[in-house]
DNA sequence: CACATGGTGTTTACATCGTGAACATCAGGA
DNA sequence: TCCTGATGTTCACGATGTAAACACCATGTG
């Protein structure tokens, strides 16, 4: 939104004036669209209104492309998940219980997000590069707090930090906390849960969530 | 294995033979090699010493012959799983205890699989269409018990009647199961997880496993 | 003020891919 | 024997990513 004056193409100027970000922003709607695959670097171009090869101006690469898509993307699903955090707690709950709800909050926003923008939740493992959220050694080590991974690691330091999950389980738990949300997401986006009526889901990704925070928490 | 003798082209026939499987065994090592997305319909032909559109004589689209692709890699995926289950408990597990380990085993050997042949384990989620695993109601009504679906759910089954999960857990347990091994084997093949070294892998699934079996079985 | 420079977009071209249409070859039954 | 249906072939088309050479133009330096 920088310069929302300075529309596509400026009536016959040669030069467009920022295509990079216009480019983005059509490789956001056509990834809305068909997913990373429907992102087709001639098709940005003539949303643009440029020549195909003006894109190399700017992207090394389709995948280049497909990258900087990529990192809207974190950025909107981790605004999501930050606003799920941002609703206020239910009044008597305490500090563990907190902690395990955000935990069960975030996960719902990630797969909410997941579903409702497929396509660009595809792109995000478009390309098999991560560009953003690093794997991070056993602990957690200073990671951005507004990505993804980040606001979930802070979660789970919240769960060791109240108690609700024992230190010991702390290493490498958002493996399995994300691979559970991924792995919703992905079953019902793409796999065979793409069937179940929507009324039903959301009771079965509570219920995983549930599973999972459980499996963290029990000892 | 119908037909060993008949190798791919028999000197200067017209007609190839058995096409159709050389297809899908040139569309299996295609996949090993790059994943779904290396597997091309020309290149199969081409493979198959055969010009491109005779591949149409046998599959309606590509789809369909990476549909065909994916069933095998799918079988391949249930032995794998079976094996698992094969080997023999150690003496003096008991019978929740057992089910329990079958839990763990069948989600070791799938997650292994994936890592094992990342190209041909693409493939199963290729093309948003899937085959085999239909997701079946609430409480699971017959499906193939060789399939990864089937196997899962039966071991699902044993872990109710042995007492080690609830029955009102039961319905739709196979959704976080399979979330977590299918979110495990992405985020490490096309995620951030890959960076992880080999060795701490093996233990990051197992200990995934056991958070999740606990979720499943902790009341 | 003139002008060279580098950033940005264009045109042309090529290889690759999936696919449709028309034609060729062959095996087996009327 | 010849016809018919199954299987492969040749040609053709449009789409895609990308490289190379060229065109435009804003800028700042002489």
């Amino acid at each position: 939104m920088a310069n929302t004056a300075r529309e596509s193409r400026k009536h016959g100027s040669y030069h467009h004036g920022n295509l990079a970000q216009a480019l983005v922003s059509a490789g956001l709607d056509m990834a809305a669209e068909g997913g990373p695959e429907a992102l087709s670097l001639r098709e940005a171009a003539r949303r643009a209104g440029v020549s195909p090869t003006a894109v190399y101006r700017h992207f090394e690469d389709r995948t280049a492309l497909v990258l900087a898509v990529k990192n809207v993307v974190l950025d909107r699903l981790a605004t999501a998940m930050q606003e799920a955090l941002a609703r206020p707690l239910p009044r008597g709950m305490d500090a563990p219980e907190g902690a395990r709800e955000h935990f069960i909050r975030i996960g719902v926003a990630y797969v909410d997000f997941a579903l409702a923008h497929p396509g660009e939740y595809r792109v995000i493992f478009a390309d098999d590069f991560f560009p953003d959220d690093p794997p991070s050694g056993p602990a957690g080590d200073g990671h951005t707090t507004c990505s993804p991974y980040g606001i979930l690691s802070d979660v789970l330091d919240e769960m060791v930090a109240t108690g609700a999950v024992a230190a010991e389980a702390r290493p490498y738990a958002e493996a399995p906390a994300w691979a559970m949300v991924h792995g919703l997401a992905s079953l019902i986006l793409e796999g065979p849960y793409g069937a179940v009526p929507e009324t039903e889901r959301a009771a079965l990704v509570a219920m995983s969530l549930q599973i999972m925070a459980t499996g963290l928490t029990c000892r």
